[in-house]
DNA sequence: TCCCATAGTTCAGGATTTCGGAACTGTTGA
DNA sequence: TCAACAGTTCCGAAATCCTGAACTATGGGA
């Protein structure tokens, strides 16, 4: 298992950060990270939406966010703590994750420290 | 030649929009058609940043905006006139396009009648 | 009216990406 | 040391993307 990557932020693009979110089950998982201010681990959403997710999946899709510079990923004992990385996104791109999520809930947002 | 089809502003979707500006070679045609108010066809895309583009592949991207609701498309006589959306797209998901457009691109704006 | 040139769409195939079950790694607790 | 659990990696099947070739639509001569 190698350990997890992180992009530095100057890393991230826009693309990588829309092609993340553009997956409605990766925007939910993001909306639920946003809006907890962290989440543990993968068995939390064996059931997003109305879907059920195979843990494989749902590995993929938070590698995906974590590529995209969207979370952060650390471990946490036996299991994962993941972080919104909102405070540094909204710092490069300001409004981007704010305007997505309240695209996606009407209401929901994002947790920038500074906001 | 089947019609082309336009989805009415209500079945517009967020995914369908990020999904179609996830890809920059569509986001630059996207703005193009945004900062020009109205572009004309395919061949003027013949080459979109530093790749030379088929206009098969800019016709499929054509569709791919116009189907995620950001362009309109008419025939105007032998060619096409393509003009967004943004308008409606922006009283559906207000502040979206501008915060992509802008983390893309540092600076271009939507031309939203109201704004 | 017929033919050609141009603009764009559709089709078909190969290349790439995504999904998900099975096997694996890493950690904790007994 | 072993069992249980969280999560990752692997790999084959399914879906999607890319693009050259063939096709459709329009306009302008002759």
């Amino acid at each position: 298992m190698r350990p997890l990557f992180h992009p530095s932020i100057e890393d991230v693009s826009v693309e990588a950060i829309l092609h993340a979110l553009s997956d409605p089950t990766r925007a939910a998982i993001f909306a639920e990270v946003a809006g907890q201010g962290c989440v543990q681990g993968c068995s939390t959403f064996a059931r997003v939406g109305d879907r059920d997710i195979p843990k494989s999946s749902l590995s993929q899709h938070f590698k995906v966010l974590r590529d995209a510079g969207l979370i952060h990923s650390e471990r946490q004992g036996v299991e994962m703590r993941n972080t919104t990385r909102c405070g540094e996104v909204d710092a490069r791109f300001p409004g981007l994750l704010a305007a997505i999520l309240n695209a996606y809930a009407g209401n929901k947002d994002c947790d920038t420290p500074k906001a």
